[in-house]
RNA sequence: UGGGGCGUGGCCAAGUGGUAAGGCGCGGGACUUUGGAUCCCGUAUUCGAAGGUUCGAAUCCUUCCGCCCCAGCCA
């Protein structure tokens, strides 16, 4: 027998990926008309920082899945703690989410607002016993827990009466005591392995004004009884977290089931993301920041949202990472190379090509007449044969990249050399005649010639080449700012690390000046991706515009050169 | 002799008793007006280890080993 969830599987056995194991269980859920039928998941950031490729994998899976299987998903801000939130940070994520990709059209909830019904409910739980005022404090409580080994001791004051504590907890709302005088504890088990259920605080006393609430409040309500409550009130069906949270998960039941509370969402952890090479935790994204180690939050080098979208990233690629990474319980570091793959993906297909010379050496072209311009075709996109050609000016006097010339070539070396014929792309084959040096020997301007019935790259006897370089038209080329970045951390693990900051890459950052574009890319608005031939895709940064024009390399093109030379350097 | 999880190739990850998907990476080749892209081919006799059950085990049982998380009035 076939029961309509192996059913359903079966049918997508061919075309979709296996299903992970959340999606497992909520194909199961609906075939067992768990919930209503209905799924309804959220993403729950605390607006206290900025989202980073981590949060996208959440996003994803919890959009991902609403979208999935017709069902919802709720943004919803966990402001619990007014010391460390700020509406700075609820803009960016709404952005960093709408960037991403995802709509949550009026689906926007903050825990803040079930401030009131969050009281309600605690109250109930004093009411029935489950809850209690203490007066210990923060180290008392710390010590009266116990060990991980050794059970807690219960609070003196835990056996107040119901009447005492619904007093003391209207007064602790009302600001009858200070900061950290009391505290509303549930009364669950002191003896229990699971230290979170060790009568675990639910509302603390904290003299904050609070980014939406302002001073309305002065007990604000703990991330347990709070998560619960919220994912309740709002009808979520599955509460998709972090594997930290696996031991929580008698707590967020037993909140639920004491406050009587009308739906009971299912709590699945999944393994968090790591990526090579890169930090992932909020308390060392912010070290960078204040460190000045980095620009800002969103400095490209960073894993942020705001840093890819600078670095040039598109949220296609991430979305597309996102789906291939999977979704397991497993420890997992991810190769950031499988990032980049699917950021090169993506760019292939989207990006305009573009010729652009990073370090220009010039190229005087010595049978061109002078004076002379002329218009060559060039390919926008041959992913994209619609994308049509576009004009750009040739004439005597170029710039071609100073890597592509040896005066001296090594074996597989294909480029340009003295004597040596190849094609500019889209243009003329160019044959080197001359090298010109100044005092100290270095190679300051190239003598070429040029067949001029090559004209748009082919040579009517056949003749081949072995290489096609790009090239910039001198006097027609628009000046930019490459910026290059390579990874933060030489530490394939800098998360496991005491000191991260220690395996900082002191290269991941490199300044190039003095860069020629062809000039189809002056005044290209910041955000706009281009693929500068055989060197990368770049993406121009908010530092342009007055005539400045600042190029971020969002990743390199693959390099097969830089591959063999590398080998031949290691092999000699 | 605290509790909760997890161990499949270099990195992710399917697989849930019928003889190891896929992706990234890596190596090789074809093609090429980007040494890009694309396309082929190769890349685990074996699933942390050892026993056991079975005609048959990554999947079931037993023992052992390793790794991660938890002692905030943070989330």
């Amino acid at each position: 027998m076939t029961s309509p969830a192996e059913g359903d599987r079966a049918t997508r056995t061919e075309s979709a990926p296996p299903l992970d194991f959340i999606r497992t269980i909520i194909t199961a859920d609906l075939a067992a008309a768990k919930h209503g039928g209905r799924v309804a998941t959220r993403f729950p950031p605390e607006p206290n920082g900025y989202l980073h490729i981590g949060h996208a994998k959440s996003i994803c899976l919890n959009f991902g899945v609403a979208a999935e299987y017709g069902g919802t998903c709720n943004v919803r801000f966990d402001d619990t703690n007014p010391t460390t939130e700020d509406v700075e940070y609820v803009e960016a994520i709404k952005a960093d989410v709408r960037w991403l990709g995802f709509d949550w059209d009026d689906r926007l909830y903050y825990a803040s607002d079930y401030f009131e019904r969050l009281y309600d409910f605690a109250v109930r739980l004093v009411e029935r016993g489950k809850a209690y005022v203490d007066d210990l404090d923060a180290q008392q409580i710390r010590t009266y827990r116990g060990t991980l080994t050794a059970p807690g001791r219960e609070s003196p004051h835990r056996d107040r009466s119901v009447g005492e504590n619904l007093d003391l907890f209207a007064r602790m709302r009302a600001a009858e005591f200070p900061d950290g005088a009391k505290v509303l504890r549930a009364k669950i088990d002191m003896a229990s392995g699971n230290l979170n259920l060790r009568d675990p605080t639910l509302y603390r006393i904290r003299r904050a004004a609070h980014h939406r609430t302002g001073h309305d409040w002065c007990i604000y309500p703990m991330y347990d009884f709070t998560h619960a409550l919220s994912d309740s009130i709002e009808g979520i069906t599955h509460s998709l977290c972090t594997l930290e949270f696996e031991d929580h998960r008698p707590l967020y039941d037993w909140v639920l089931d004491e406050a009587e509370a009308a739906c009971h969402p299912q709590q699945i952890e999944f393994a968090r993301l790591n990526l090579s090479y890169t930090v992932l935790s909020k308390r060392k994204l912010l070290a960078l920041v204040q460190q000045e180690q980095v620009r800002g939050w969103d400095d490209p080098r960073m894993p942020t949202l705001v840093g890819m979208r600078r670095r040039g990233y598109p949220p296609e690629a991430i979305r597309t990472f996102c789906d291939r990474i999977g979704m397991a319980k497993r420890e997992n570091v991810v190769d950031a190379a499988a990032l980049e793959h699917a950021v090169r993906e993506e760019l292939n297909r989207t990006a305009p090509r573009v010729l652009g010379v990073l370090r220009p050496l010039k190229v005087t072209i010595e049978n061109y007449p002078e004076g002379q311009v002329e218009e060559v075709d060039v390919i926008n996109n041959p992913e994209d044969p619609a994308a049509g050609t576009r004009r750009v000016p040739f004439s005597r006097e170029l710039y071609l990249e100073r890597d592509d010339f040896r005066e001296d070539p090594p074996k597989k070396f294909f480029r340009l050399a003295p004597g040596r014929e190849v094609r500019l792309r889209c243009a003329y084959f160019i044959t080197c005649v001359g090298v010109v040096k100044d005092e100290g020997g270095n190679v300051v301007e190239l003598r070429c010639t040029y067949d001029p019935a090559t004209r748009g790259g082919s040579a009517p006897d056949g003749r081949k080449v072995k290489a096609t370089l790009h090239w910039v038209s001198a006097p027609h080329a628009v000046v930019a700012e490459a910026r290059l970045y390579d990874r933060l951390f030489t530490d394939e693990h800098p998360g496991e690390a005491r000191d991260a900051l220690e395996s900082l890459n002191p290269g991941s950052l490199e300044v190039v000046d003095g860069c020629r574009v062809e000039p189809s890319v002056a005044g290209a608005p910041a955000g706009t991706r281009y693929q500068f031939e055989r060197l990368g895709y770049f993406c121009v940064d908010p530092d342009s515009g007055d005539g400045r024009l600042v190029f971020n390399r969002t990743v390199s093109l693959r390099d097969a050169w830089a591959k063999i030379a590398r080998s031949m350097k290691a092999g000699a």
